[in-house]
DNA sequence: GGAATATTGCAACTGATTCTCAATACAGGG
DNA sequence: CCCTGTATTGAGAATCAGTTGCAATATTCC
């Protein structure tokens, strides 16, 4: 058993909760999908491997894998909440470019200590950190340039 | 006329848009809210200065102000875009706590060097950060410590 | 003041997420 | 292994934030 469906295992039994043929499928395919996903493309690859799995599930099943620290929301995208599994991976800063809707990704590592004295000072326990920057990518920057002759 | 007034009229005048009276009040009472609000707490608001005013009105004059860099979406909460007024405020560092649902705030400056080191390194032309850090607040910490005798 | 055009309120609509409920699968004890 | 009490499921209906079409209205600029 890999370690994240150990962790989830764990996670079910001291909730009281169980571990079934659904919530173990979704959590396979949601570790397989190395992008950010949505509940709905999360949901098609998991019909891939049991058809029978209904979307309702998948949208039941997010929460807990969230809660499990497995799974963290990421930069929600044309009205749709947007995921990505974390365990074991470093978290990282979200650039969005506005006009072609690219997502890149940096370290969030550099920050880590700033954020951590202020929750420090403030006496708050971080669990989740989620740095997103929306604007214009190089490629974007260049076209915007091109045809926008003047700025001031 | 208000300083942020004065840049929404520029910005609508710049795109070949009315200032109308709606758009007025829209902008008006989302300045007076001193906190994170969503599209139906400005729309009350606005309501009571000018009854008249419907709520998709305020749905489409929100994206205006944030084009006009006057209102920046915040944290989302339960289900609900959230936004608020940023012109002439600094930005800051959103903390969420997970067990009461308070919010704090602390400043984004000590990053921001950071941040435009990555945006240079990726050629990112930044225009809006949102940093939300989700956990728990140390009144929630220290209930969860102490009173936690029956949870499951 | 008047024409050209943007905007509005209203209600109907959309699309994502949640809920209801009867049927089914799981965990643990026998 | 089978049984029982509970959690869970699939299917579709329901909900809910946010959007849109349209005829009436307001604004800008002349």
């Amino acid at each position: 058993m890999q370690d994240h469906e150990h962790k989830f295992a764990e996670y079910l039994a001291q909730k009281g909760l169980k571990l079934t043929a659904p919530r173990k499928y979704i959590l396979l395919e949601a570790f397989k999908l190395h992008e950010h996903f949505n509940a709905e493309e999360l949901y098609e690859k998991v019909k891939r491997v049991t058809p029978e799995v209904s979307l309702a599930t998948v949208y039941r099943t997010l929460p807990l894998l969230m809660e499990a620290g497995l799974v963290q929301s990421a930069l929600r995208s044309s009205g749709r909440d947007r995921y990505e599994h974390i365990y074991g991976h470093p978290k990282h800063i979200h650039w969005l470019c506005r006009s072609c809707g690219a997502i890149m990704e940096t370290d969030l590592q550099p920050i880590n200590e700033t954020i951590a004295a202020q929750a420090k000072t403030i006496r708050f326990e971080a669990q989740d950190i989620e740095l997103n920057i929306k604007g214009l990518c190089w490629k974007c920057t260049a076209n915007d340039n091109e045809n926008q002759p003047d700025e001031s």
